[in-house]
DNA sequence: AAAAAAT
């Protein structure tokens, strides 16, 4: 029960008239220390209610603590999109109602004179993306000094190289002496890396469950395709034959993304795009539809891909599959949130395969195998070689390759290679036992040197 | 190699 920890009693009021009353995992094990001050990085699953577990203590101390005269911005929540730094404030306001503290929103594609006019009146929390903030950190429309509190939300993807210059300066514009919170459902406590550890002070290290062991809500299925047409006929089957409330289609590219909207419309109805070129009036848009229903089906990029929390959601399709494990947590937890069920369904193409298995391999899971009627692929999977001769069991169809090829032919070939690293042929998949315990861990890929070119 | 985030 909330009402045995040490929330402010206005919060505790705001919980109540939210009918939420018992913790979450995340927010139980949260909670406590950073109520005590604690620096935090914490890693839980999608879904499990991490937004809370900042918001409540954050919350607790700015009330408890009064704010000191004029000072300026006490706490500071970063995200890595709009959309997200959004529906956290949105979350915020839902307690505003119950208590003093002010919000306000920063990001991009909004008025930057609004917003600095907002700031200047001294919200005792800004929400942001990085880029906007740093427009108002230089301009002086914002001071970060006497920062009480500072949150990464989605922490590993705001530590990546792409915001990497901006973080840069907003770190150095925030006060030193703060409580530090970082989270995501992917963070590696071991691998966060010099910039997060500079940033935090003796962090205390939750793992409710680690990136392997996250979600048996989601049911993850497979499907093979031969060729785009062939996935654009599945996705268009999927809709229309799988039972969804609300289903989030990813794709790779913007222009995937535009392509695969216009291409399913004329199939179905209720169906929304989110890309990050969009103007920023028409993202807003499409998310209230989404939200509310209106559009069941929305295309996105992976600006989508994480922390969206929509009522409903209970299917993802990865039309492209995600470059990596992580990205693809994310997108698949876009489902199965807060104790529901989803499926997660993913279109292979043959050179999707590798990066299917290493998804699979960094997960430890394997996506279930799902044909289509009628849509059944010609692609089974790599050819097992080694033993010479035949391919084992796999009937071959479209097989551009010439039958008689021997073993040495290949090495001739002046057919593109594959790049990647490692030997080109792939190894045969032969991991059926997917805990096959401590050998698991320690096996490192080839470490890469920044390769001189 | 691409998406996001600034104008």
């Amino acid at each position: 029960m909330f009402t045995e920890i040490s929330l402010n009693p206005r919060l505790l009021l705001g919980l109540e008239k939210l009918a939420i009353s018992e913790p979450t995992e995340v927010q139980s094990a949260v909670l406590p220390l950073a109520l005590a001050g604690k620096d935090v990085q914490v890693c839980a699953e999608t879904g499990s209610g991490k937004t809370l577990a900042y918001l409540l203590p954050l919350l607790t101390r700015l009330l408890d603590n009064e704010a000191r005269p004029n000072s300026g911005t006490r706490a500071l929540i970063l995200l890595p999109t709009r959309e997200l730094a959004n529906q956290v404030h949105k979350v915020c306001k839902l307690f505003s109602e119950f208590v003093r503290p002010d919000s306000g929103l920063i990001c991009g594609g909004e008025e930057f004179r609004y917003q600095a006019s907002l700031l200047r009146k001294n919200p005792e929390i800004v929400i942001a993306t990085p880029g906007r903030l740093v427009d108002h950190l230089k301009r002086g429309t914002c001071d970060l000094k006497s920062l009480e509190f500072l949150v990464l939300d989605e922490a590993d993807r705001m530590l990546d190289m792409g915001f990497a210059e901006d973080m840069d300066i907003i770190i150095s514009a925030c006060n030193t002496e703060r409580q530090t919170m970082m989270l995501s459902a992917t963070l590696r406590h071991e691998g966060v890396g010099r910039v997060a550890r500079k940033m935090l002070k003796e962090p205390a290290e939750i793992t409710t469950r680690a990136i392997e062991e996250q979600h048996d809500l989601i049911v993850q299925q497979r499907i093979l395709a031969d060729d785009p047409a062939h996935k654009d006929r599945l996705l268009v089957w999927l809709l229309a034959n799988e039972t969804f409330e609300k289903a989030i289609v990813f794709a790779n590219k913007r222009s995937e993304v535009e392509r695969l909207s216009e291409f399913v419309r004329r199939h179905r109805e209720g169906v929304a795009m989110l890309h990050g070129e969009m103007s920023q009036d028409d993202r807003r848009y499409v998310m209230q539809m989404v939200r509310e229903g209106r559009r069941p089906i929305l295309i996105a990029t992976d600006v989508a891909a994480r922390g969206l929390d929509v009522e409903g959601m209970d299917l993802v399709i990865n039309y492209d599959l995600a470059r990596k494990a992580d990205e693809y947590v994310h997108r698949i937890g876009r489902t199965g949130r807060a104790g529901k069920a989803g499926l997660a369904i993913s279109l292979i193409m043959p050179y999707e395969w590798n990066l299917k298995a290493s998804i699979e391999r960094t997960l430890q899971m394997m996506m279930q195998p799902r044909q289509i009627d009628g849509l059944v692929a010609a692609y089974k999977g790599p050819k097992k070689l080694k033993s010479s001769g035949k391919a084992a069991g796999t009937k071959k169809k479209k097989d551009s390759k010439k039958d008689g090829a021997k073993k040495d032919a290949r090495k001739k070939s002046s057919e593109p290679r594959r790049v990647g690293k490692g030997p080109a042929t792939p190894k045969p998949a032969k991991r059926t036992n997917l805990m096959d315990g401590a050998g698991f861990a320690p096996v490192r890929r080839q470490k890469r040197e920044p390769d001189a070119e």
